[in-house]
DNA sequence: CGTTCGATGCACT
DNA sequence: GTGCATCGAACGT
């Protein structure tokens, strides 16, 4: 059985035992709030091969269809209805091609916002996450297994058919497991070519599994 | 460290 | 028909 390097240089630190299913209040506040109080939260998906999870150390946020970048910019469609709904569903879509990406949605019914979640800290589940990364026999570092949005879906078994489930009671849900973010860096969103100047992207400072560029705006 | 490029499915114009 | 909220490999500095 192969292993990686444990994760080092991880900053945050777990102080509470408690496990709780965050509640539909959490997601119905401005993204900007959310998407930062979601670093340290805890993604996790439950299938009959078991469960995996990871702690956020990535996310960004996507605002309304004034923000030309969200996936609500050219109104409701069929594929952006999620977005519409209420607070603390998944949405799910293929980027690509070839890989799934996931979201929470935010704000109240009716306000097209959400989450892209895009990096994780393994928790749970490792040797599992482990299998389905593989492909052609080469080994992920345990820090890189859920580093990307489209790793991390990859790692966890998310597909299209987790789409619109309720991350309040589903086999797809995000705890509060008492871990503490620690100090929090700002930047611009990944990998897209119109809203690129809003630095509505945020990370654990430091952090191993975050992805991109780490200049840091704030 | 950086840039470039192909793979691949589908929503949207 | 066009263009992606990506990834990993190849190659340059």
């Amino acid at each position: 059985m192969p292993h990686g390097k444990p994760v080092r240089n991880v900053r945050a630190v777990r102080t509470v035992r408690a496990v709780r299913v965050l509640p539909r209040s959490f997601y119905d506040r401005p993204t900007l709030t959310v998407v930062e109080e979601l670093l340290g939260k805890v993604l996790v998906h439950r299938t009959p091969a078991g469960p995996a999870a990871g702690m956020i150390v990535e996310a960004e946020a996507y605002i309304g269809e004034d923000d030309p970048a969200c996936h609500a910019a050219p109104g409701p469609t069929a594929r952006n209805a999620p977005l519409y709904g209420p607070p603390g569903v998944a949405y799910v879509y293929l980027n690509y091609g070839i890989h799934y990406l996931v979201n929470a949605v935010t704000e109240t019914e009716g306000r097209p916002a959400a989450v892209l979640i895009r990096a994780l800290q393994p928790v749970e589940g490792v040797a599992l996450m482990r299998k389905r990364r593989a492909s052609g026999g080469g080994h992920v570092d345990e820090a890189d297994l859920c580093r990307g949005p489209g790793n991390l879906t990859r790692a966890l078994g998310i597909t299209l058919a987790e789409n619109q489930l309720d991350l309040m009671a589903s086999r797809l849900v995000i705890e509060e497991r008492g871990y503490t973010a620690g100090r929090v860096a700002w930047g611009p969103r990944v990998g897209i070519r119109v809203g690129a100047e809003k630095p509505w992207r945020c990370w654990i400072a430091g952090h191993p599994a975050a992805s991109g560029p780490r200049r840091v705006v704030r």
